[in-house]
DNA sequence: CTGAAAGCGCTTACAG
DNA sequence: CTGAAAGCGCTTACAG
């Protein structure tokens, strides 16, 4: 064991094994050109000795993998664990650690872009919402094609200024089974609970979903993309249009808020209103009730977004769309 | 903009700005000892011509804050999402970014281990059950140890048998509440759906229970951590023991699953078959009925336990409960 | 306050 | 098949 605070270099193997630093270079990343035998008694040593490659060095040498960035807005939301999950899933199978940074808000999606860049990955994934004003995304665009520019691979997950491969969303297409959905059952009064307007993912939604909603909507508000912000926007709801036979939630994170609210004044789902959100978070099945909604496959979205990254350079970016699928449970009935 | 595969370096910084290596290596470090006037001069160029200073040589030259490794079994599942919230949060506090492994058993440990000493982070939090038989671990934790002997910090969570700083989760005392709240409503046959026999996560919890529940244990048996495992388990133990009221699963995740699968073959919950989880993750109010639980706060503990390694070694290990509370909601009720 | 030089731990042409 | 040497991009004593 390493005397506390030291640490065994290749050199110290390279000498305990007699050779020199060359081959005992070639004998542990496996290179072609070193006797079997030799490559083979370096390597003996090296365990013994509990040697563990410096990587930092590694990397400045030319040698070694590069690790891939992750960043995403909050990974303890359900959405961004899947995402993740699928991203760490895809780095697993090409021997590459992740480094994953959380960006609450543009600034610090900048911050992160950038110490990502500092510590050289090959790639970044890039989850969480583009701005509908590009210019809110100015800053980390440009960032991105800098990185892209000095070699860096990048893929996007739902932003579309963006001038990399990307996983764009089905969320217009989403938003318009939601809303078909709806209307088959006969809803016409109908009130949309929305995250920050100033978010890419709220706008097309909402727009597929007025597409074919019409003049059923209404009301249209906005709230924090959380439980909290759901259940805060349906107790307001309730008060101003009881009126209202369905609410779509943004996301089902928010749905879930909108469901405990309902719970909460009494009010039956779906008997007296009917609830959907968008995503199919693994636990929509399980809420109470069921949740109906639009299916993102996220794990799969941030597995194909890594994957876009070991492609080589296009010449134009290259886009892959999610697709969805609309899920019908239990918390969407007849309009009463 | 850099042209591509081309990086700028320090030292063009340098040259640009009309300075040497070191003051210009120092006025962006904001290293004392360099006139405000050019330090700022230098910075300004840097930022001009994108400079992005390269973590791996400053590392390598002994610069440079080291990232935090951390392990986790699998970043899906909402358990695990919730340390990972925590750690992270408390690594951005300190600028650090996180690098992330899944590791869904313990070959896959090592290997995760390994890779971040090869990173040079600067400390690992281990998250993930150990295992009841301590060999099994045993190579985990010397290379840990190994790690801790050449300056790294480590800290686990809910592993025992490790000489490292650990959040000890409190799995017994969690057990024996469930137990108590159950024989409070009268039950005396109660059926254990347990996850892995060999974790000790779930020899804890059996224990904290069995010493309460005693002989109204009519049933034990071992699934898979997940809400399948959970449902699988449901669906043997009433075929078997129809007369069972209380069913304990190890894990909200899999008491979700034994919800389902009561709700399939229309068992009514807690008129019934009362049931109660553990771990309380954020979406256990929201299921159907919403979930009894015994509270472990995850976020908290993954920060808590990332805490411990910003502290200087210890000359014996510090070990921190998690606490837990029991969280009574409507899948428990009094004994048919 | 500023600079020239050594060194961090590797990998990889370049020779042999 | 093997080795001596240069170089990756920084930071930090050491001088001045």
């Amino acid at each position: 064991m390493a005397e506390r605070g030291t640490t065994i270099r290749l050199a110290d193997v390279a000498e305990r094994a007699g050779v020199s630093l060359a081959t005992a270079s070639r004998s542990l990343t496996g290179t072609a050109g070193v006797s079997l035998k030799l490559a083979e008694h370096v390597r003996e040593v090296a365990t013994s000795m509990g040697y563990v490659a410096n990587m930092h060095a590694r990397s400045l040498a030319g040698g070694g993998e590069s690790s891939i960035g992750l960043i995403v807005t909050e990974i303890g939301d359900p959405y961004f664990a899947e995402i993740a999950s699928g991203v760490i899933g895809v780095a697993a199978e090409h021997q590459r650690m992740v480094q994953i940074g959380q960006a609450p808000d543009p600034a610090t999606v900048l911050a992160q872009i950038r110490l990502l860049r500092a510590y050289r990955v090959g790639a970044i994934v890039l989850a969480g919402s583009g701005h509908v004003d590009p210019a809110v995304d100015a800053a980390a665009d440009a960032e991105l094609a800098a990185f892209e520019a000095s070699g860096g691979r990048v893929a996007v997950v739902g932003r579309h200024h963006v001038a990399a491969d990307a996983v764009l969303l089905d969320n217009v297409a989403a938003g318009r089974s939601i809303a078909r959905h709806l209307l088959d059952l006969g809803h016409r009064r109908i009130a949309l609970i929305a995250g920050p307007a100033t978010l890419n993912t709220v706008a097309d939604r909402l727009a597929g979903l007025r597409e074919v909603l019409g003049d059923t909507v209404v009301s249209v508000t906005h709230h924090d993309f959380s439980r909290s912000g759901g259940a805060a926007g349906a107790a307001e709801l309730l008060d101003i249009h009881p009126e209202v036979t369905a609410i779509v939630a943004l996301s089902d994170v928010m749905a879930i808020g909108v469901l405990a609210a309902l719970r909460e004044q009494g009010i039956g789902v779906p008997s007296m209103v009917s609830v959907a959100g968008f995503d199919d978070i693994p636990v929509a099945a399980d809420v109470s009730p069921a949740l109906t909604t639009a299916r993102l496959p996220m794990a799969e979205i941030g597995a194909a977004a890594l994957r876009l990254t070991t492609l080589g350079p296009a010449v134009r970016p290259r886009r892959k769309s999610s697709g969805h699928e609309l899920i019908v449970r239990e918390s969407t009935g007849s309009a009463r």
